[in-house]
DNA sequence: CGGTAACCTGGGAT
DNA sequence: AATCCCAGGTTAC
C-alpha cells in the first residue's frame, strides 16, 4: 500500500566546473587551535574563491531552511545566505544562494588535484541530490492541503544524508535540549577530530573518527557540559566499538535493512530512543519513511491527524502509531513531509509564515482552569484538556 | 504495558 | 533575586 509512485527523477547533474586555481597560503594558525577555542577573529573569509553551480534552484534547496532547522548541528552560517561545513569527512566547502536563488558551492580544502571532482560527489550525495524535492511535494500537497499551503512558503526544505556516526554522536546530544546547547557540545565533539581550516569567524573540524572520539572521557564530556548525556556518548561508543566489523562500518550497514530493523539496532545503543533512533534513520540512514516524533510532532499529530489522542501522553506504543499514521497519510518519503511540519512549528521559522498557520498554542488560562494544570508536573508534553479520553 | 520521576544545563519568563 | 519552565528525550522504577 501507499506506494504513491513518487517518479523522483534524479537530478541531472553537469560536469563540475574544475578551475584549477592554486591557493594562496591562508590558514593562519600554525598550531591547530586547542579543543573548544570557538575562534574569533580570523579573518579569512571565503573570498574571490571559485564558486561552482549545483543545479538546484531554491526551491530543491533553501540553505536557511535546510541548515539551520534542526537536522544537523555542524554548519556554520559563515555569511548571509551561506553555510560552511564538510561532507565526505575532509572536504570544506560554503554554499551559497545566488540572486535568482540557484545554489553554488566553493571548496575550501587544499585542493590537491582531483579532489574537487570527489568533494562535488561526496556534496551532492549529502545532499540527497537525487531525490527531487518538487515532485515528492506536489503528491504531498494532493492529499494535504495544509501542507500545500506550508509548501508554498517553506519551499527548499530538504533532508540530508548524513554520516552516519557523526548523525548518531549529534542526536545523542539533543535529548531534552536545545539548539544553542546542542551546538556547543556538538563543537566541542567536533574540536576531537582534524582541523581542516577557519572560515569567516569560525574553524572547521573533520568529525573525530570512532577511535578519536573514544579517546575523551565521561568527566571531560561533562566538564564541558553535557551533563547525563555524556556517559550515553562513552556507552555508546563503547558498544560501537565492540562491534566486529567496526562501529561506523556496522552503522553504515544499517543502511541495508528495514526501518524497524533499523530503529531496533540503534535502540540497543544507550542514549538511543525512539526520537533518536529515528532521526538517525531518517537523517543519514536511507529511511525515507522513518518519522520522528517529537514533542512538536505528537502535537501536529493530536491536533491534524489523530484528534482521538488527545489527551494521552506520548509512549512508545503510540510513538509508533504517530509514526505510522504520518507513512498512511504521506507515503514512504513520510520523513520529508514530517521534515516540513517541523520545520513550520520552529518559532525561528514563525516570521515566513502568515499568522493563520501559526499551531496556536491553546492555552488561554480561561479554559483550562479545571484541568488540573498548575499543580507540579515535570510535563512530558502530556497537556491533558480531557483527562477522561 | 502505561504513568512518573530523575537526569545536566543554561537562558528566558515570572 | 529566587524559582520555574522549557528545550526536537531516555532510562529506570
Amino acid at each position: 500500500m501507499n506506494s504513491l509512485n513518487l517518479r523522483l527523477r534524479a537530478i541531472q547533474v553537469p560536469p563540475p566546473v574544475m578551475k584549477r586555481k592554486r591557493q594562496s597560503p591562508k590558514p593562519p594558525p600554525s598550531t591547530p587551535p586547542t579543543p573548544q577555542t570557538q575562534a574569533r577573529h580570523s579573518k579569512t573569509a571565503a573570498k574571490s574563491r571559485d564558486w561552482v553551480p549545483l543545479n538546484l534552484t531554491r526551491e530543491e534547496l533553501s540553505l536557511p531552511l535546510t541548515f539551520p532547522t534542526g537536522q544537523t548541528f555542524r554548519w556554520k552560517n559563515t555569511a548571509p545566505l551561506q553555510y560552511t561545513g564538510v561532507v565526505g569527512s575532509h572536504h570544506l566547502l560554503s554554499l551559497k544562494h545566488l540572486q535568482n536563488g540557484d545554489v553554488c558551492y566553493c571548496l575550501h580544502s587544499r585542493s590537491d588535484d582531483g579532489s574537487h571532482s570527489d568533494a562535488r560527489t561526496a556534496l551532492l550525495d549529502f545532499l540527497n541530490a537525487g531525490v527531487s524535492l518538487a515532485d515528492m511535494w506536489k503528491v504531498f500537497s494532493d492529499s494535504d492541503a495544509r501542507f500545500a499551503e506550508l509548501a508554498r512558503h517553506l519551499g527548499g526544505a530538504r533532508v540530508l544524508r548524513q554520516d552516519p556516526f557523526e548523525c548518531l554522536i549529534q542526536f545523542l546530544c539533543s535529548s531534552n535540549n536545545n539548539i544553542g546547547r546542542i551546538t556547543k557540545m556538538v563543537d566541542y565533539v567536533s574540536s576531537l577530530g582534524s582541523y581542516l581550516g577557519p572560515v569567516g569567524d569560525f574553524h572547521f573540524h573533520a568529525f573525530p573518527t570512532l577511535e578519536q572520539l573514544s579517546l575523551v572521557s565521561e568527566q571531560q564530556l561533562r566538564d564541558a557540559g553535557f551533563g547525563y548525556r555524556a556517559k550515553y556518548i562513552i556507552g555508546t561508543v563503547n558498544a560501537l566499538q565492540s562491534k566486529p566489523e567496526g562501529g561506523e562500518e556496522w552503522l553504515r550497514s544499517l543502511r541495508k535493512l528495514d526501518l524497524q530493523d533499523v530503529i531496533s539496532a540503534l535502540s540497543t545503543l544507550p542514549g538511543v530512543g525512539p526520537k533518536v533512533a529515528a532521526c538517525i534513520a531518517l537523517f543519514s540512514l536511507d529511511q525515507h519513511h522513518a518519522v520522528p516524533v517529537d514533542t512538536h510532532v505528537w502535537k501536529i499529530a493530536k491536533r491534524y491527524i489523530l484528534p482521538e489522542l488527545a489527551g494521552s501522553s506520548l509512549t512508545p506504543k503510540l510513538c509508533n502509531r504517530v509514526a505510522e499514521a504520518f507513512v498512511t497519510k504521506y507515503g514512504k518519503y513520510a520523513g520529508w513531509a514530517q521534515t516540513l511540519l517541523f520545520i513550520a512549528e520552529l518559532p525561528s521559522q514563525k516570521t515566513l509564515l502568515p499568522s493563520h498557520l501559526w499551531t496556536t498554542e491553546q492555552k488561554s488560562p480561561a479554559k483550562i482552569e479545571d484541568s488540573g494544570e498548575e499543580v507540579g508536573k515535570k510535563s512530558n508534553c502530556s497537556r491533558s484538556i480531557f483527562p477522561l479520553l
